[in-house]
DNA sequence: AATGAATGAGCGTTCATTCAT
DNA sequence: TATGAATGAACGCTCATTCAT
């Protein structure tokens, strides 16, 4: 069922950026080589300073190529971060899927905070360039975002109803959730200042412990 | 003491912005014209769709004048990224002011999230806009924020010292530091999402609240 | 004795193009294809905006297989312009079929002003284009050119010889020739204008009495 | 008066092309050796062949600073295409003094002719790329050339409340003035073909008597 | 004979920076 | 001190053409 629901968001989404190329399959494979390579030049030299060209040659192929599979720039960047939701998504998901029914908050807390920490250099790639997509781009991407935060929102008020934290309104919860979230994603951006104390299972650890006090 | 402070910052930074112009009045002057007009342009356009002709432009005088007075593009933004820590760091100060000694934990968390909203701008373009600061820069700017944290964990500490929130050991107190500080930050960049719930007198106060639970 | 004139016309030319492919009947059936796909695209767009990815669409096939038929986007580009010139001829002496000998000049002139409207877009093709041809191309074009003034210094020199027009030397007969060539095609570059005051029949009426008052 | 509507329309078609450039003399001085640059290309190359890094290096310049004056290549072709429109009304303007009240129309018509071919090279030009300006250019262009017909038109009139040419109407007058524009144009286009048979003078001589035996 | 993915030279344009005045 | 014209490296992107299948 996840599955179907992670397809229909790729084929929809796959029609939104269009190619010159008629293989569908090879279009899936070049992109996929594209989105690998840009990730890697945007993480390590920030978005502006990845050229079209270093992105075609760290990719594997000319320039020309390149834009056989996109129309811009801008169009590789959203495959990037559109990439980056799939995987988190499914990541996050993954994670979850031992824990989902029976599970205790904390193990999806800390399920989640783990995945960030994997996927650290992909998030602070989404807080450094989303910037510049256009509008309806970034549109695309924050409803993604919102639909991570929904699954805490829903797993708190499981929480309530079942009295382990008891008198939780949907507007604290709503709340809560987003702050989970970005106390995951915090090690993305505080990784160099945060690493000097913490390593990562320890801040896992500790800010796993931080969110169970919080909501009991 | 507060002031000297502040002004020894100040030299201890412009130092490492070297200008053409002898008359340091001057140089203080400009700069507060420059760093002013370049802040609204980047939180309107961004950094890399700020040129430097809108920059001298929107401060008043010749493209030829402005990098009499900086160097580089580069060297701009770290003057702003530095003003508005500079900014923050006194605004937190005459937050915290009247709480200081007597005041209770609560009341700090509160004049610190107003403090964030308030300058919401501006602490996103730090977010989005420090990546492209040389990784010198980058340093002088974290260890400014860190001056930030140091608050909060003096506090946590006074807190637990005098029993309010007993057993808290330095390296929890310094990630709640972290996590306090990223809390209040959020609302720079989540604003779009959570005011759809939220009015920023709500977001502060539910907010602040969730802080107080955490840390009793 | 005209189709035999058109053949050797066709297939004098034809050697001018070079082809990959063996069968002439297809040569032939698929170049056509290429000439009318192209004439209406720079019709539309222009000859510099009408990609060779775009006439090998319109036509209906691949991008390769356009370049098995053609060496060229020039050689595209010359097809067209002979085709034109083909095609001109054919209308012209279809018009002036019914009057060659026996006809008077003015009912020659009228036919050629006809034709020359129901071309007009054709004739704006190749007074925008012919210049992107190189030079030997554009001999042959010229050359065509020739031909149908020719006819009507012809009908110029009986018409003087009959007494009609007296005292017409060649030369005159020439440069008159060139006239009503340029008098006709004129609706092709001046439509927009001249259409505020004519309809085209008007024009060809006024145009022709105007011609007739010239040679009389 | 005639420097007079020469200078507005200087002056109301530089508002149209702006400059990042403030000294307007320079912008002038600038913008004329740009023009005469391009037009020598363009004659030469055609406008498509013509780079703008080609313009810059001809006009004795950096790519840079071609882009100082001008915001695009088509604004450097519409500077050209205005030009000589400039150029050939004055020209015209010129050649039709020492006529204009009392001279006959045989010597206007001799002098436009005289014009024509003195400017063929930038007739041709504008025959060949006045397509590739944008339509609202291409109206202002056209404005000009409906200017020059107005003096035939009028020309012809005079003409025929005078008696030598009795039953003109206006529709009538229209098309001739257009014939004469067109077949003084006509030798840019046709030049090679013509000279075979004609020197300027003689095309221009023989051009005049037959525009005397039409309207006559 | 037909396809279409791949190529890369070359285009128009931008903008941080310099320097003569 | 202040100006603003001049610079050119570097960018994103196009498109005629080729060639393996």
């Amino acid at each position: 069922m996840h599955k179907k629901n992670i397809n229909l968001n790729i084929n929809s989404k796959f029609k939104g950026v269009p190619t010159q190329i008629k293989n569908p399959e090879l279009v899936r494979k070049r992109r996929r080589q594209i989105v690998d390579a840009t990730a890697r030049l945007i993480v390590e030299h920030g978005y502006h300073k990845t050229t079209t060209r270093m992105i075609a040659k760290e990719a594997g192929f000319s320039i020309g190529s390149l834009y056989e599979y996109v129309r811009s720039k801008e169009d590789v960047l959203y495959l990037v971060c559109e990439a980056i939701h799939i995987e988190a998504e499914r990541e996050i998901k993954g994670a979850l899927a031992g824990v989902n029914s029976k599970g205790t908050l904390a193990e999806m807390v800390r399920g989640y905070f783990r995945v960030c920490c994997n996927m650290s250099d992909h998030i602070l790639l989404l807080y450094q360039s989303t910037q510049y997509l256009p509008s309806h781009r970034k549109d695309q991407i924050l409803e993604n975002e919102r639909c991570i935060i929904g699954i805490f929102i829903q797993a708190l008020q499981r929480s309530s109803d079942e009295g382990d934290f008891p008198g939780l309104d949907l507007k604290s919860a709503s709340l809560i959730g987003h702050d989970i979230a970005v106390l995951g994603q915090m090690w993305a951006f505080r990784r160099w200042s945060l690493a000097k104390q913490f390593s990562i299972d320890d801040f896992i650890e500790e800010q796993t412990q931080i969110i169970i006090r919080l909501v009991s």
